[in-house]
DNA sequence: ATGTAC
């Protein structure tokens, strides 16, 4: 893909577009990438995040992450911090499925132990999540109940019974954004998501039995630090988020920022698809309370989704997940906005971060991290393709330059129309079981479109994000099960 | 991502 002529190299890892590329930029454009990365970056990611630097308050950079690939608006893997004073929120900037994250979680047990019930738990795993488009949780909650999880997240689950007290301290923010309002969502959002609590979902959602080999460890006392301190160890990963809720919250904003941003706000931006209002409007508040409903809704998800995974376990290897050792490693959000205290230009600022599929990765003693991962830095979950696996990596403090932020996934390479026509997901399915990974789906076509070749080239990634001081590389997980919508 | 066209 061609590289715009303006694009000038600042060093081995970032790539600048400036403000001269278009009228009305702020500040300049940043990816941060690799070389290889850089050539296959759509033409479309260039102008979107040229076009997210032209949104009132943006400060220091628009950026693009080495995962970056086209979205609504802003790229996927897009940054923007905003004054919090004189800026904008924008619904693009999050995402549709806000608070999409990966959760990670340890056993005790090897390769070598799970290996010979590797059908039992996947199979397992899939009759006992639910997946796919439109599933209904296994808890039923009242609406009024719904409202309660809310605004309390990953504590409502402790409260009922489907949480450890460690786990929360495990999810960043403690599995909770506060100044959620139920208020600010419609009835529609909840009636979409109030039976929704504890379900995978469709698309790249998944769930993941996975190994660490020794030889895919590269920080051999962070991963101890981390918990993986067993050769071949097994761990579990999953991706998902906040369902219909977080997308009807999402649909409704976008539809009222568009009614208002020109005539009660006086903004313009060069794309409808960044709708945004000011961050201190009665617009951009009501929208901030009911995105955190939205982020609280993804973790309590995912907390349900871990609750299950331990019963799978405990079920079929006749053991208590205490036992087991099933204790998480971290759980990250990678589609938020967030107020965050940042050094810009000398000056400690509080300003709205919107990480837009990018994931924080606050470094070794920084407040808002867990007091086990003080020395190490938080831990960063970079969910790959079903068939290439994942990485675990660890913030580093010379991430401040994009406000600690770092990669989330390897990125698509293709949409998923051009995956399905290049392969069947039945096909697809029998040769990664002859690969050794058993796979479970609920669609063959949504298998297809998941395959690796759809993906960047995750080594990369998680290379990229090292070279450029964004997080450090602990170790890769390999899959050996997965399930997925 | 998504009751994949409220």
């Amino acid at each position: 893909m061609p590289v715009p002529p303006q694009l000038r190299q600042i060093s081995e890892t970032i790539w600048e577009l400036p403000r001269s590329f278009r009228d009305g930029m702020l500040v300049p454009a940043r990816f941060i990438t690799s070389e290889k990365l850089l050539a296959g970056l759509e033409s479309g990611v260039f102008e979107q995040t040229a076009n997210v630097a032209c949104l009132p308050g943006i400060l220091k950079y628009s950026f693009c992450m080495p995962d970056g690939h086209w979205g609504y608006g802003f790229p996927i893997g897009g940054v923007a911090a905003m004054d919090s004073d004189s800026g904008v929120i924008s619904p693009g900037g999050i995402g549709f499925d806000i608070n999409c994250g990966m959760r990670l979680l340890l056993t005790n047990l090897t390769e070598e132990e799970v290996r010979p019930v590797i059908k039992e738990l996947v199979d397992s795993l899939f009759s006992r999540i639910p997946t796919g488009v439109g599933c209904s949780g296994f808890i039923h909650c009242s609406r009024s109940e719904f409202r309660k999880l809310l605004t309390e997240g990953s504590r409502w689950c402790l409260k009922n019974g489907f949480a450890w007290p460690e786990d929360l301290e495990l999810t960043e923010e403690g599995g909770c954004f506060e100044g959620a309002d139920p208020g600010a969502c419609s009835d529609k959002a909840v009636e979409r998501g109030y039976d929704q609590v504890g379900t995978l979902g469709s698309g790249n959602h998944y769930c993941e039995i996975q190994v660490v080999r020794p030889e895919n460890v590269f920080d051999n006392k962070t991963a101890a630090a981390f918990g993986l301190t067993i050769p071949n160890q097994v761990v579990i990963s999953f991706h998902s988020g906040s369902r219909g809720f977080g997308h009807q919250v999402a649909t409704d904003y976008l539809a009222t920022f568009l009614r208002v941003m020109t005539g009660t706000y006086g903004i313009r931006t060069n794309d409808r698809e960044l709708a945004c209002a000011p961050f201190r409007s009665p617009d951009g508040q009501a929208y901030f309370a009911a995105m955190k409903c939205a982020v609280n809704m993804g973790f309590a998800n995912r907390q349900m989704i871990l609750h299950r995974i331990r019963e799978v376990f405990s079920r079929v290897f006749n053991r208590s997940p205490q036992d087991l050792g099933m204790g998480m490693v971290y759980d990250v959000a990678h589609n938020t906005a967030k107020l965050e205290t940042h050094e810009i230009d000398g000056e400690k600022r509080e300003v709205l971060v919107h990480r837009k599929g990018a994931t924080r990765c606050y470094g070794p003693a920084m407040a808002g991290i867990p007091a086990r991962y003080q020395e190490t830095g938080q831990p960063v979950i970079i969910g790959g393709s079903m068939e290439t696996g994942s990485f675990l990596l660890a913030g580093e403090s010379s991430a401040a330059s994009t406000f600690f932020t770092t990669a989330h996934g390897s990125g698509r390479t293709m949409s998923r129309h051009q995956a399905k026509k290049m392969v069947k997901g039945q096909k697809l399915l029998g040769e990664m079981e002859q690969r050794g990974i058993h796979v479970r789906t609920s669609t063959y076509g949504g298998l297809a479109e998941e395959a690796g070749f759809a993906y960047k080239d995750m080594d990369e990634v998680a290379s990229a994000t090292e070279m450029a001081g964004l997080s450090r590389r602990v170790a890769k997980l390999l899959p050996m099960g997965n399930i997925k919508g």
